[in-house]
DNA sequence: CTAGTTGTTCTATGTCAATGCGAACAACCT
DNA sequence: AGGTTGTTCGCATTGACATAGAACAACTAG
């Protein structure tokens, strides 16, 4: 998978690590058993601090994603994702709901907001 | 419109009277030339300092949803929102897209991340 | 014109998350 | 045994968030 980090972004580093490694995980970049860079390698080619790294990794091993161990590195728990199902019917629903949201003239905060509070329910 | 705030929630105080007031215009809830109560009034009333209820409403000014004035407070911009649409179809479309994400076994996280990047494109 | 309302602006304070930095430590691998 | 890697401390800095109080200016209503 693609690491990349927007230190001007409004969202934090290490949510946009979780974010991107949620994001391979359900397009299939990223596979159970497959394993991460180490921390502080991938801190030093994103110029990041170590600790936003593994604050990434902690965050993804408490949504049982990860499994850390210490001199193994950070491995995707089996199971986890959605590895091997096909995306094309949410990708085709998504599309279709970006379309409907943006033809009604909504904002993206009000998409956004719409989508939050499906979500809850 | 219905006025909530919770202290305990991961959001800003600020931004959840923005997303509410998104929410409502996006439902009709509220209509352009409407005028929301009075920022110390609302403050009290949600126990809430003045200055975060002001935040939010210059917040919602920024994002040309409001006009501010001072003695006569504020009122929803002509134009803003999309009163008088129907929004069934962004609904459905809603739904239909969750129930696919869920299908499919997708995080929340996975599922806002997708849409942030669709709404982005 | 007067008094009340309401947003605007200013200063100040305290808390907390995010990030960065350094160091020691423990489990694992070769 | 030695290197790798996550774990766990401590500490400092920055900025956002929220609260608080006060004075001010534009508007409304009487």
């Amino acid at each position: 998978m693609l690491w990349t980090v927007d230190p001007a972004a409004e969202e934090p580093l290490y949510a946009q690590l979780v974010a991107q490694v949620h994001l391979a995980l359900a397009r299939g970049e990223l596979t159970p058993g497959e394993r991460l860079p180490a921390a502080r390698e991938l801190a030093t080619s994103l110029e990041v601090n170590v600790h936003t790294v593994l604050h990434a990794y902690q965050q993804l091993r408490d949504d049982g994603v990860l499994e850390l161990r210490r001199g193994r590195g950070a491995v995707v728990v089996q199971g986890a994702g959605t590895a091997g199902r096909d995306l094309s019917v949410v990708e085709r629903a998504l599309a279709a709901f970006v379309d409907a949201a943006r033809g009604a003239g909504l904002s993206t905060e009000a998409t956004t907001t719409l989508l939050k509070e499906a979500l809850k329910g």
